[in-house]
This record gives structure tokens, sequence and C-alpha cells, in this order.
DNA sequence: GTGGTCTAGACCACC
DNA sequence: GTGGTCTAGACCACG
């Protein structure tokens, strides 16, 4: 369910909750689901888990897992949850939009940032990194 | 060259800077330019020269106007503060962009908040406000 | 027994548990007692069964009462239950005072706080207070 | 500046976040002041550097301390933030107070707990902790 | 130098 | 078994 990608800058517990959030955020996981356990998911990524247990943390803080202590972590239900965010979020999205008008980005070449495809989508493009997979 | 807008909930002092900004990254008001005092600037708009006084030291603060004791204001050379400026204001909006997704905002939806005039700007449009329109 | 309150802004099913609960925990309707049926209750407080119907969900869920098909609802066994409760509630009370003395707030001002009333408990009493005092 | 207690049953990291809120919410510690570094705190505590840099992230998650790579970590300005969390607290104590109302414990009983020291509060007191003024 | 991340391995409390 | 905390030591990026 989860795949690293150690050529992403992103820190490893950041992609984990990355993509949790979006298997919760979508109904794949649903409510009261079962989480792997902190160590059998860092065995299956052949990680450290302290990784784990900090990405789940994460995820318990921002409300995405509930966790009963000696049973395990659990989807939570995020049903109120994601309107509240969704509007704090426009919110945010709109203040920064206006600064950055002031700065002299027009709303059109933000429309174009918004159709840029994430950097580090399409890894192995150009360089591919060499000696990639190597350790 | 500054007009107050009283229905606007923002601080009059964030109007002001807001403005300022605007005509000094279009470069209407070049580099070295005097600013107009705060005392005028103030009987101008008929304000608390306070209120000037803390929109330029925002301005001051943020490097877009440098003050000389005894002179004045002046328009500070903000080409090399641009670009480091909207580097840094890419990298947020694209990590909040990320966020926005992950939340299940999809980049179409966002495109379509672009599009959005933002709330306040057209007060005087829509509801037509009486003889606003005017000027 | 119930009376409900349309001033006031927590939703209908709410009042209802919340009620049913002070009158469970204070012993006024002892274990094992039957409770109005869902559609007599609707019909007494003319709102819809399923008000009525999610209301004793809640309180199944927490404990409160317990349901045998084809029979009705009856007042559970909170004996050992509330004990647990309070010794929760005092953990979470216990960690939000420190939480706020981290604040700034005294224990003081914080016994200020609970001599209040809460807002909006009186509102009934002026105009209606019916048969609240009965017991 | 900061005195562990081991016999304290919270975390060490939360005993360090909460000491240094106190320190800055008490304003002991100014707007900008810099922060022992990660490593030389963890040293004079004796502990991991881990621990400190967990302690920090909390603080600065809250708000409390912001961080500029390289540099260091300082006291952030917390004038406006304070009260917008102190009303976010009474609001989670007056509803927490209604729910014990619930569970049938009087706001008698709860100013009771108020006046109560905190647990753990007096261990220092018989044994002294020996010669800890030693810095 | 600074903070930030990760690993390896340990111990605890809970159920 | 589960999650939670802590240590020891390493490496990275930033300035």
């Amino acid at each position: 369910m989860i795949v690293l990608d150690y050529r992403d800058r992103r820190p490893l517990y950041e992609q984990i909750t990355g993509r949790f959030q979006e298997l919760i955020v979508k109904g794949i996981l649903p409510k009261d689901t079962q989480m792997p356990s902190v160590r059998s998911q860092a065995m299956q990524l052949s990680i450290n888990p302290n990784t784990i247990q900090r990405a789940y943390s994460e995820l318990e803080r921002e409300g995405y897992i509930y966790t009963i202590k000696g049973r395990g972590s659990f989807v939570a239900d995020i049903s109120g949850l994601l309107g509240e965010r969704r509007e704090e979020w426009k919110k945010q999205f709109m203040a920064l939009v206006e600064e950055g008008q002031l700065l002299g980005i027009s709303r059109q070449e933000m429309g174009r940032l918004l159709a840029l495809p994430e950097p580090g989508d399409m890894e192995g493009k150009i360089e591919d990194k060499g000696g990639d997979g190597s350790d």
C-alpha cells in the first residue's frame, strides 16, 4: 500500500503521512480500519520503527487516525473534519493569492503553476541520478 | 495615488502598505523616488499621521522603502528582493497546492478559485451601491 | 419528563440525551426502568420519531440504556460505568487545568469561571419553568 | 533554567516544552531571545539531543518559538497568540464542566479539584533533590 | 556551527 | 502483542 521513494527529497515520515492521508481521504481506508502495526509496517518497508511511529503520531495529531494503547491505531472518522479543513485551506489559499498579486504575480501565472506537474513526479527522467539503488 | 476604502475590513495601514507595494512592484514608483511625507500623506487622506507612520514602518521592514532621518522615506531597490520574494512565494504556493490535493481539492478546482475575483474587490459592482461607480 | 428548548442552539437529540443522562445519573430513572417508546415520546414532544431514535442510539452507545428488540429500551446499570467515567473526566479536567495554567490562567480565575452559570441555562427558567422542579 | 524531574511520569520532552512555555508566557524569555542550541541544551541536561529536538519541534508547532535553519531557534512573538489560545481554552473548559455536571459532578466539587495541589508537586520537598544548584 | 532526519536497539506501560 | 519514550550515534543541508 505504501511505496517509498528514496529519490524524493521529502523525509520518509512525510511521504508516509501524505500517502496515508490520501488513502483515508479517498475512502480507500474506511473509518475504524486498523492500521498496520508500527513494527510490521516498518518491517514491510525495511525502515526503522521510529520513522513509522513518527508518521503515525503526525496522523493522529492531525485527526486522521486514533490510537488505543496496547491495541493499535485505527482510521478516524474524518467526515466532519474534512469540511472544516477545506474551508481553512481556501482562506489560506486566497490570502496567498492576494499576496502573490502584490508581488506582481498575475492570476494567469498562478494558473500556469497549477498546471505544472509536481516536481519529482516523473522521477526517472533526465539525469536519473546515476547510482540510485546502490545501498 | 492612494485611495482608502472604508468598506474594506482590513485596517487602513494595511490598505496603504498594500497599495504602495503594488505601485513599487509595478515600477510606477521607481527606485529612490521620495515618498510623500508622513504628515502630508496623512492630511491628504484625512487620517491620523500615526497610521501613515505605521504603514511606512511596515514597508521599511519589508524592504520596499528606506528612510533617511531628517530627509524622508524613499523607494528602495527591490530588483533583487523581488526575485527572492517570488521564489519564496512560489514555494509556499506549491506546498499549499499539494496540501490541498491531500484534502481532496483538485487542481482544477483551485483554478476556479483563481478565476474568482477576491471578495470585497467588486463591492461597488454587484450591488451597485449607488453612485460609487462614478470615479 | 423532557422539555425541549427551541432557543437552545444545540440539536434536539442532544438536549434529549443530556436530559435523560441527568435523570439516569441522579437515579430518578432507576436501573431497568422502561424508557418511553420512540413513537410515544416523539408524539409527546411533537417531533420526528427519528430524532428520538437518534437520541436513544446515542444513549445506548454510551451505555446509559440497553435495548431489547421487540420489547423496548431500558435504563442500564450505570453503577460501574459512572465511576470509570468520572475518573476519566477528572483526568481530562486536571489536564485541562494544567494546560490553562501554562497559558497564564490562574486557578483562581478558573474558579470564577466555575461560579458563572452557563449561558443559555436560564432561558427556560424565566419564561417556562413548567414541571421541571417536580422531583 | 530547566530542571528535569525523573520521578515525574511525564516524558522528558513534555517537561521541557511545559517549562519553556511557562518561561515564554511569563515573559522571562522575551521575544526573539535565542534558545539554547539543541546540542548544548542536551549536554546541559545530560540527555539525548533527540529529546531536546522533539521538545523544540513541539514548541515551534505550537507557535512559541521559530526556527531559522543553520542559525538556531528563537522565542516567537506570542502577544496575539495568547488571547486566541485563552478563548479556545475557555470554550473547552466550559464544555468539560457541563459534561461533568451530566456525570453528576457538582461545580462545588470541581472547585475542590481546582484547589488541589497538582500531584507530583511536592515530591521535591521530601528528598530535596540534592545538589541541583550546581550550574 | 545550526537544526532535521534516520537507524538500531532498549525499556516501559497497557491489554 | 501494541504504542510511546529515550539513547547513542550517524548523516544531511544550510550558512
